[in-house]
DNA sequence: TATTTTACAGACTGATTAGTCGATCTTTGA
DNA sequence: TCAAAGATCGACTAATCAGTCTGTAAAATA
């Protein structure tokens, strides 16, 4: 692994433990036994850190989500592989979720910041086409993205609360139903 | 208004810009126009500050919830009214808003900090008896609960950025629609 | 090969900040 | 009325931390 993503593994650790600003960059560095010269040369500020870190997580979350969907699915079919795609990489992840959360609620976070990426662009696509067929609610697309994530949001919070769910596919499947029945007509 | 409440104001707008971190105690009191002295002799830290200024919004919100609920309401507008509320509550009082999602997404915040609160123990006890008359999917009240309150936070995050919309209800009634399909039976 | 660019180290600093301390003033209750 | 308790002030400090700087080694490029 480069020292850049070294720096953003050990970053996401750290943060998970003691939050942004409970996180010196020298404690970074250290832990990722490098000197703390080197992640000013990669990052120009701990923010630019932050942000990097923000489109890295996204990233992959896009990547595995990408994975799961098959051709020829249905609309109904594409969501839910969506959206169960996020719990699941969110379980299994949990400091990405737990960097996610902190980032979103951060002075850093910007709306335009999420619109941007990919993995927005692609589920708000599938919003519009649901919208087309007629199966949402007359609700901006937008915002029938972010009820869904939301509940992705609902979801992964409890199963971390309770991990002996962590393997009930009933108990996804049913928390899919919840979200699914919040947008449908 | 006492010194102690003038502190926890003072400090709600400046970490509602600043946020926790960006808002040194020192700030607080010279806005607040006290000592700093006075501060830690009321908050030992600012840890305590902190604490105290997310149950002072609980009870805030509980307060006006309780003002808006009226006897002989069914299931469905009881719940209807507290959802209502909050949506309300937090939108009129975006530095509420602000505080408490960066509370609870910070190291300060643990579950039973927030399932200790009257606020929430109410809305549990709605969720409990619309479970018992069949109304709700088969799911832990908690659970629903969690539903409920995310989607107030959907709403108001969107409310937030299309202020057009601060006085259409019939946005916020199709918001409660939506809720209300998420977890109905 | 010679030279420029990039990767890396780690000591250092200037600014910031949570919390302390002792002094004074005000209120309360006996 | 007087002493104890509580409220208030603001100067001070010890620690912390983001970012700098200088120097070296390695890699790329010409």
């Amino acid at each position: 692994m480069s020292k850049k993503n070294l720096l953003m593994a050990t970053a996401r650790k750290l943060f998970a433990k003691n939050g942004f600003y409970g996180t010196p960059t020298a404690k970074i560095a250290k832990q990722a036994e490098v000197s703390n010269g080197i992640l000013f040369h990669y990052f120009p500020t701990k923010e630019h850190l932050i942000k990097a870190m923000y489109f890295d997580v996204k990233d992959r979350l896009f990547d595995y989500s990408l994975s799961q969907v098959y051709k020829g699915a249905t609309l109904k079919e594409s969501i839910y592989t969506l959206w169960l795609a996020a719990v699941e990489w969110y379980a299994e992840n949990p400091e990405d979720y737990n960097f996610m959360l902190q980032f979103e609620s951060s002075p850093y976070y910007r709306t335009e910041t999420e619109m941007a990426h990919r993995h927005t662009q692609l589920t708000i696509e599938l919003m519009e086409k649901g919208l087309d067929q007629g199966v949402f609610k007359t609700i901006q697309p937008f915002l029938l993205f972010q009820i869904m994530m939301k509940l992705v949001q609902t979801t992964v919070d409890y199963l971390q609360l309770n991990s002996e769910l962590q393997e009930d596919f009933s108990f996804r499947n049913g928390l899919f139903e919840v979200a699914w029945d919040a947008v449908k007509k």
